[in-house]
DNA sequence: ATGGTTTTTACTGCGTC
DNA sequence: GACGCGGTAAAAACCAT
């Protein structure tokens, strides 16, 4: 019994933006969480990686203003950008010079502003944490967009306490381990250690506790998110995808899957499918497909077959 | 460092084309 | 015989403690 396909993640883009599928024509939606495009009909993925299309900057309040005036507002800066600057010359708006009485009501109202500005605590280990993000996000080559979200789970990290007794650069280093997982760049912990300042240990701790205070997903250990790149290399039918998930969802309810590579177990579920569906695919075209030994695509197939058999009963 | 898992490598026999 | 498949044994890699 296979369930329905669940549509609530993907969204049709308007066919003025693509040409529809280059294989069979058909229309081509896109998968929201991944950011692929792949055609409804045949599966085939026509874009990984798309850029968003949304408006790219906000107004700035709830008016119908979207006028481009003045600097986007980034999360990337601890105050968003929006704080107030003064600027460091002595000089009015047309250059001339200052009376030295004003130049003085100018110096206070710097140091006040600048108070203002880093007045609490959580400002300070904010800005600190995103300057952080910023210096290990250019080491490792990462684009803006992934510093951005960084900066965003920091921000909520620190609103939801995770940061009670943990070094800031741990929790600032997880946020960008799960920006980037969550941007689909897989990098390894260990690239991560060699740029930040905190043991691996710390940032593991950290990156757990970050994930699950909210409750992020995380698109590199979900195997549903390799079916689809899988049974697009291997030209399979939209349908096996669907048995594949299908088999993925049972083997979760289950338990079944914990520990097990993702990527393995869903090179199982695309073997296991193809093979429901009669399809002629060999465990080595997988196994191939998917990086992973053709014995681990065996023994994962095998298991989610044991699965499902369990789960009917 | 250690112990428990999973994954990989290497080697096997079986059936089919 | 070549090929795909299922199994075992042991080493390697991984992860949590």
């Amino acid at each position: 019994m296979l369930r329905e396909r669940h549509d609530q993640d993907t969204r049709r883009v308007s066919t003025s933006e693509t040409d529809g599928c280059p294989e069979c024509s058909g229309s081509v939606i896109e998968h929201e969480a991944s950011g692929e495009r792949a055609c409804e009909d045949c599966g085939l993925v026509v874009a990984e990686d798309a850029i968003d299309p949304g408006p790219e900057w906000r107004s700035f309040d709830s008016s119908e203003d979207r006028s481009r005036v003045g600097a986007p507002v980034t999360n990337r800066l601890h105050d968003k950008g929006l704080s107030t600057n003064i600027g460091w010359k002595n000089e009015d708006a047309s250059g001339r010079q200052l009376s030295s009485r004003q130049r003085r009501k100018l110096e206070r109202l710097r140091t006040w502003n600048e108070r203002y500005k880093h007045r609490t605590a959580t400002d300070r280990s904010l800005k600190h944490a995103l300057g952080e993000i910023e210096r290990m996000g250019s080491a490792l080559g990462l684009p803006d967009h992934v510093r951005e979200t960084a900066g965003v789970i920091h921000r909520r990290a620190q609103e939801a306490d995770v940061l009670l007794g943990r070094a800031i650069e741990a929790v600032a280093t997880a946020s960008l381990y799960s920006a980037t997982r969550q941007a689909r760049l897989p990098r390894s912990l260990s690239e991560f250690t060699q740029v930040s300042r905190v043991g691996k240990l710390r940032i593991q701790r950290a990156y757990r506790q970050v994930s699950n205070e909210l409750g992020l997903e995380d698109p590199i250990g979900d195997p549903k998110s390799y079916v689809r790149r899988y049974a697009s290399d291997l030209d399979l039918a939209e349908d096996i995808e669907h048995i594949a998930n299908d088999l993925l969802q049972v083997a979760v309810e289950q338990n079944r899957h914990s520990g097990k590579r993702p990527a393995a177990l869903a090179a199982g579920a695309v073997y296991a499918a193809g093979r429901l569906a009669n399809e002629a695919i060999t465990q080595a075209d997988v196994s191939d497909a998917a990086d992973v030994s053709i014995l681990t695509v065996r023994n994962r197939y095998m298991e989610l077959l044991a699965a499902k058999e369990e789960g009917t009963e």
